[in-house]
DNA sequence: CATAGGTATATGCTTAATGCACATAGATGT
DNA sequence: ACATCTATGTGCATTAAGCATATACCTATG
């Protein structure tokens, strides 16, 4: 007998966090530290569920690497040292490539769902 | 100097394929073999770009195996034979389970898109 | 009949993203 | 002295995805 996952456990899986762009997003309103960030996030509707730490730690680096960001060491501001990222004009133009993708992404998942809705009805 | 990507290599990384629900769409409304489906994908307007054919026969092989479709192999329909796809209710399930959360995701983009607007305006 | 092109399914290899666990360390409170 | 909060990061394993490649049958054409 083959084993079969459940429905359920597939669920998770392929639906994309969005982690990249909401940095993104939140760098363009104001610069921010990693953990800063990580709270924002798990307070903000624009991600699923509460972000991995390890992944938001990761992509500002890379990000950073990619000239998407800039940072800077803060000190002496109570509690242990944060790197300071801001936004940089590359930055703020993936953002708004972002913003337009998801437009775009919006009419795809209204044609998905159309496309639903019209063979129900069969 | 350290190598910087430039931001337009960036994009198409991080956008997910939406393949799996696709192809639950599609079986939804009608039974049918890979090759059938991957050019159904192709025209349809609910996936961005081509599909990958290896990703296409390897989503279904793992979605048979997970019991979300069944197959059988048709001969003598001309042409090599071809291996068709049906949806089962757990299939159809997972696929009302997607539009739910594509729902939710669209809410998602418009919080996403406001929140720049809003900083936008500053 | 040889062969090129279309139909059809599938594997191999490599890279990239993600998640979970764990490591490190300074600051703060009791 | 010790736990807890703040803060940043690495290691390891799993998974997805892209590209190239293999296989094979069918059809049309010279």
């Amino acid at each position: 007998m083959p084993e079969k996952k459940k429905a359920a456990d597939l669920l998770p899986l392929p639906m994309e966090k969005l982690t990249q762009p909401a940095i993104l997003l939140l760098l363009h309103r104001k610069e921010a530290h990693g953990y800063d960030l990580i709270q924002k996030l798990s307070q903000s509707r624009f991600i699923e569920s509460d972000p991995d730490t390890a992944t938001v730690y990761r992509t500002l680096r890379r990000m950073d690497q990619e000239g998407l960001v800039v940072s800077s060491w803060r000190h002496g501001e109570s509690g242990p040292a944060r790197r300071e990222y801001h936004l940089t004009p590359e930055g703020q133009k993936l953002l708004e490539d972002w913003i337009a993708r998801l437009e775009e992404r919006k009419q795809q998942i209204d044609s998905f769902i159309g496309y639903y809705r019209e063979t129900k009805g069969d």
